[in-house]
DNA sequence: GAGTCTTTATGAAATCTTTATGCCCAGCCT
DNA sequence: AGGCTGGGCATAAAGATTTCATAAAGACTC
């Protein structure tokens, strides 16, 4: 860190573009790291650990809207997808996809930055109630940063989906939540009544993280509602 | 459990709008309730708590700048502006004044309901880490947001109906509760005369809370009646 | 082609509904 | 007084229905 200047990651091919938000952002004290394509833009997001990411949808590389898939696997991030696509299909899809906001071009540089800092008022709420960047219970050991899921020391691959389930359930610990809310929250909206990927996605947990899956420890099933993880 | 569906007020004084938001978030699921003027909609944002606000500028009463700005002193609830005004200074103004998005009329419905969609997904992250009202009597615990039932500090298991039976009369607790009443709220308003329905759960929830479920101690029949929960 | 996600199928488990039985108590009759 | 009767109740348990767990086959992706 060689400064404490917010950081904020633009991913945009459009150089004119670049060149606009370059001048705005900076004026206000920010550091702006940038990316042309999809595909670097997810490795900066990893590497650099911005505080928001700036995303345009029209990218010579990946879609947009797939960036934001990727990237949700993951991390909560604000996304404000910055697009010329006006259609509200467009909006609907990005914002269920997990971006955070959506503006159209052209916009004014002024209601960019009032967004950006309703984003950073959001991701600071968070953070405020998120001490733990290594969960524990038991021999399972989750960390958050490194996206890494440890059994009695020795790790455990997950798939994306699987990760997501774990951590929404845990993020939850001991509270029962319920099936919708699992499914929107890995699934996304649309999927709200898919329950039986619960059930199979519960099953992989379980064969993959229980001494005994027939006799679950962490992953509680309460008929009729939704699941719970038990911590202790 | 009177209605567990989310929870949606709308602050504006327009009957059009107001029929259109209506249409559109009952169709989807949501409780909404409404406001007509600025001073109304802080008096329910208090006293009802939705899960969202969605706020016209252009109140007859107090400006929606200043509900935002009084909310903002007590409450994270998120607030979706929605407006006539489509100068930049007015959407700054508000989304730095504390409200979370800025939709201008006229709008899309699919639009509002995706940005809807991002706050709840907002909100279910910032409570995630919250701690939660609990109740108590006897050595009976009831925690409400873990949807979780101790009993001297055991857990107990409840299915949903004994749950929802449960928590009715405890919500009521110390005051009657009618054959009908209970069952409209608990199993809906066609089994409203299965008065048998409730003999056989008080039973259930004798049996798995009461030391001596042939005494019990906490529920109260009141024949010819119904039922009461006594808390001491 | 390996890894992942979605879909389908099936038996098991949990829950809900219904039926059956006996209790308690009040009122009523002889 | 004693016994009969019926309403309201508690409880157990059988039947019906819903929900779950799991395996495994298809579909999709890189």
């Amino acid at each position: 860190m060689t400064d404490d200047k917010t950081l904020i990651l633009l991913i945009e091919d459009e150089p004119q573009m670049r060149r606009f938000l370059r001048v705005s952002l900076q004026s206000q004290g920010y550091r702006l790291i940038e990316a042309e394509t999809g595909s670097d833009g997810l490795v900066q997001v990893a590497s650099r650990q911005p505080a928001i990411i700036l995303l345009d949808l029209g990218l010579p590389d990946i879609d947009g809207l797939e960036v934001t898939e990727k990237l949700r696997e993951w991390t909560t991030t604000p996304i404000i997808v910055i697009s010329a696509r006006e259609q509200e299909r467009d909006k609907v899809r990005a914002l269920d996809a997990g971006a955070d906001d959506y503006l159209t071009k052209p916009f004014g540089a002024d209601e960019l930055l009032a967004r950006i800092r309703v984003s950073l008022r959001h991701r600071a709420r968070q953070e405020a109630g998120q001490d733990t960047p290594v969960f524990q219970a038991g021999k399972l050991q989750v960390d958050f940063n490194k996206r890494q899921v440890l059994l009695d020391g020795e790790e455990i691959h997950l798939t994306p989906l699987e990760y997501r389930l774990l951590t929404t359930l845990i993020r939850h610990a001991d509270k029962v939540v319920t099936h919708t809310h699992l499914l929107r929250e890995v699934w996304g909206p649309r999927q709200a009544n898919q329950v039986q990927y619960l059930r199979v996605y519960m099953a992989q947990l379980r064969q993959k993280l229980e001494d005994d899956p027939a006799r679950p420890r962490f992953f509680i099933n309460e008929p009729g509602i939704g699941y719970r993880f038990k911590s202790e």
